[in-house]
RNA sequence: GAUCCCAUCGUCUAGGCAGGUCAGGACACCGGGUUUUCAUCCCGGCAACACGGGUUCAAAUCCCGUUGGGAUCGCCA
């Protein structure tokens, strides 16, 4: 690449939600960014002025941010090609097509949206594309005209063909398109127009978009020409679809990156099962976000439509929770600790050891705060499984217990190195099993016959709760004998 | 309907641009192993070049068509 520094960007609309596949994009503007040692640009879209809000716009910065996708330049940080919200712009887009309306690229129109909508119907029903039918284009509306619209002025008999990044040669006849409108009757512009003038106003030089803009890159590239600049280099990537290959939306339930947070998904994992899902890197499944840098090529973009699939993020998920550093996923999993109606502390080393015990079999954090909960909640409030307790807590186990007891009590310290050491002991001398004791122990401290390492579980309830919790097994075992169960 | 894009296991994909390993990896699924339960981990299995033509000694790969899917056709972005 030549020494010129690329400039690309993130230009959501604050409508609604970070929804994944804007996430995608932003990953992979930020990747070329990154990669290439650019800058990447934050620019807020919000001349939808009806469902525009500033609750969207925190929340779309928050989750950018929580995915690690920081930004040089943007409405909070500012930069040198500012302000950074549309709505902020308006003088500049007023000049621009002031321009454009004086070198004739653009003209006023008075049509109503009524007649608009009658040439849209007819053009539908005769079986041809609706396309604006240039009532006003050679009228010389002046400013004075009353409402109106800022139409540009399509040549009409050529063809655009772009090199795009991803699909390579594109071409499109100018007769497909028509006068679009660039200035609405309220005076704001409209997407075409505000895209054009802010990529070109910002200096940006790649822009890799969602396939439903594949459409609309001929009308930018004219109006680039008709303000004498040059267009930025287009690629772009096919869609994320739901599971039926049906476009995403709510129906396939979670579609906003903050959805996936509060369902126990960690940044690591959305990134990189969103790197993965239309981009490949041969054989290559788990990234981090310093190695998609490293590796990222617009090559390694794909061509089609992908599916989103919840059971491969789910492995992804389950990796990261698995791999990253424990203080890390402990830090994470709080919240969801919290949501219990546990207490912490959720960051000391018990609650590292706890969440380190059980991190291994969770794809999510939430399992990770469910599975982890036993060692947080009081004993009285620890739930036993029934099916366990008749199980494990029999009679015949009351001796086992005891002995168990017995031996940690005399522990002079805890942890999983002597906790093993004294019950291994006493197993060679009584030639009994692990399989034979480990059951019923960890029923008794946990109420379920799942868990972590025995060995482990018990480090991470500490002594007390250990004890307290074998002891009472051990009545439960007593009790079980009492009644016959 | 018109235009544009796309097409390898159920899913994500490698391979395609520079045709020549009975198409490789991963998720899911099935089976087995390790193990202290459940997981992790390890081993194995199932499973695809949409179809039809062409070019060629040779096509997943290049070309055309068909079919299928998706997108777009707003004073939304």
């Amino acid at each position: 690449m030549a020494d010129a520094p690329v400039r690309l960007r993130f230009a959501p609309s604050p409508t609604g939600h970070l929804h994944i596949g804007g996430a995608r994009t932003a990953l992979f503007n930020w990747l070329l960014a990154r990669k290439l040692g650019g800058t990447f640009v934050l620019r807020l879209e919000d001349t939808d002025a009806e469902r525009s809000t500033r609750e969207f716009e925190r929340e779309i910065l928050r989750d950018l941010a929580w995915l690690g996708l920081i930004w040089d330049e943007g409405p909070d940080v500012g930069g040198p090609h500012g302000p950074y919200r549309q709505t902020e712009r308006a003088d500049l887009y007023r000049a621009l097509a002031e321009r454009l309306l004086a070198s004739g690229h653009a003209y006023r129109c008075t049509c109503s949206p009524q007649r608009l909508e009658a040439v849209r119907a007819e053009a539908l029903a005769r079986g041809e594309k609706p396309r604006y039918d240039g009532h006003c284009r050679d009228l010389g509306l002046g400013p004075s005209c009353g409402p109106h619209v800022v139409r540009f002025r399509m040549p009409g008999d050529g063809v655009v063909a772009v090199h795009d990044l991803v699909k390579g040669p594109v071409e499109i006849r100018d007769e497909e398109l028509d006068d679009f409108v660039l200035v609405r009757s309220d005076g704001l512009p409209t997407y075409n127009f505000a895209v054009v003038a802010d990529d070109h106003g910002m200096g940006i030089t790649h822009v890799l978009r969602g396939d439903d803009h594949l459409n609309n890159t001929p009308k930018q590239v004219h109006l680039y020409r008709a303000l004498d600049a040059e267009p930025p280099r287009f690629g772009h990537m096919p869609l994320i679809l739901g599971p039926d290959g049906k476009r995403l939306s709510k129906r396939h339930g979670a579609t906003s990156v903050g959805a996936y947070r509060d369902l126990g998904f960690l940044p690591e994992a959305l990134v990189n099962y969103l790197a993965r899902l239309g981009w490949a890197h041969g054989d290559l499944e788990l990234f981090d976000i310093d190695e998609l840098v490293r590796v990222f090529s617009i090559e390694g973009i794909g061509t089609s439509a992908g599916r989103w699939d919840m059971d491969k993020l789910m492995w992804v998920n389950q990796h990261w929770i698995a791999r990253l550093p424990v203080e890390r996923v402990a830090r994470d999993a709080a919240p969801f600790l919290a949501a219990l109606g546990l207490t912490g502390p959720f960051d000391d080393s018990r609650a590292h050891l706890a969440v380190d015990a059980v991190r291994s079999r969770a794809r999510t954090l939430v399992q990770v705060a469910t599975m982890a909960a036993f060692c947080f909640l009081p004993d009285e409030r620890l739930p036993y499984d029934d099916a366990a307790v008749r199980k494990f807590l029999v009679p015949d186990a009351a001796p086992l217990l005891e002995t168990v007891l017995e031996r940690l009590k005399r522990l002079p310290s805890w942890e999983r190195a002597s906790i093993e050491g004294a019950i291994s002991e006493w197993l060679q001398a009584s030639g009994l099993g692990l399989g034979a004791v480990a059951q019923p122990v960890r029923v008794a401290v946990t109420g379920s016959r799942v868990g972590p390492g025995l060995f482990e579980t018990l480090e991470a309830l500490g002594r007390d709760r250990s004890l307290a919790r074998l002891e009472r097994g051990l009545g439960m075992a007593r009790d079980g004998a009492l009644h016959g169960v």
